[in-house]
DNA sequence: GTCTATAGTAAGATAGAC
DNA sequence: GTCTATCTTACTATAGAC
């Protein structure tokens, strides 16, 4: 071997991210192998030494990103549930689809994935759903502050002005902390 | 003329139709010109009398199926907009994407569209939400609905089991139904 | 493990016949 | 307006050298 023995899974943990973040920014299904790739410095032929096709990558990077994107919003106070969620809603989230949360911009394509893969995306889901409504005043809080914001932060994008953005996402916003402040 | 003078007109709102539907069901950019127009019977030849390309369809797909869901919500009393809104949030609309809404389906491709053809969405979606707005007891409900309502179809979509999926429609449901029903 | 080269298929778009 | 044929490019995946 000249590669060190814990080198293959830190090739693929980068890969996870580099390929994660492009994904996220063009779209999985439009985006060539070659592409995702070359996003870490290497070439299409080093692919298939991680993963064995491109579905494959596909549920890794579902994982990967509902895992970072769960613990974004496992705080222990309300104080700081609300503060991430502002920045869920914000300006910056909505030009950044490259850093931010995988659902809104890939669910789609989760949707018209394989029931493996769709398995996996409700497993991370569920698990981010549950610690949110730990915190929440009431039964099925947490699916409707998801739920929101996902579809806020999806309307907001496929917007072109920056002022309806912001009207948009500034109203959730306010759903939200009353939901989130209810007793 | 081999063809009436009207042909070409039902003709585009045919293609429309079909290639919106497919769309919606298979993703817009990973479906090919020849797939969309095999949809309506046609060969991608013909496309190209209709669309001078594959980017002016999404724009005439996003007007078209925009009014479409306008018209949906477009109701005189807030009893036949819950109805809506529970058709929208129905396990018959998780299971057909090719006629249903096209926000949770298209919505992150039009994010990553061009300026031209998220302002045509922002227009369309503005409707809807003033036309929503307007039978709303409180500023910023309906974008609060619209989101909730976008992002729970994005998510149940991309679950795996049709028990969770309810369990996050429902929880919505309700949600919306408090907002509208408020005073 | 990563590279180049390549097989085989499909993409967006155009040209010319009918 | 629609067809078939075609140009050019890009795709997923594999093979063999290093």
């Amino acid at each position: 071997m000249r590669y060190a023995p814990e080198y293959k899974a830190t090739a693929r943990a980068k890969l996870l991210e580099t390929s994660g973040a492009l994904a996220k920014k063009k779209g999985f299904g439009v985006t060539g192998v070659d592409a995702l790739m070359a996003e870490a410095g290497l070439t299409s032929g080093a692919f298939y030494s991680h993963f064995k096709s491109k579905n494959e990558l596909l549920s890794a990077i579902i994982e990967n990103e509902l895992a970072r994107t769960s613990a974004m919003f496992d705080r222990p106070d309300t104080k700081s549930i609300l503060k991430a969620i502002r920045g869920y809603l914000s300006a910056e989230h909505v030009a950044s689809p490259e850093t931010g949360c995988l659902i809104p911009t890939l669910g789609p394509e989760v949707a018209r994935a394989d029931a493996a893969t769709r398995a996996l995306f409700e497993q991370g889901i569920t698990r981010m759903q549950s610690t949110l409504q730990q915190k929440m005043p009431h039964d099925g809080d947490a699916w409707a502050v998801i739920s929101m914001a996902v579809g806020a932060l999806v309307i907001a994008r496929a917007m072109e002005t920056p002022e309806t953005q912001r009207e948009a996402l500034d109203a959730v916003a306010k759903h939200i902390e009353a939901i989130i402040t209810a007793d």
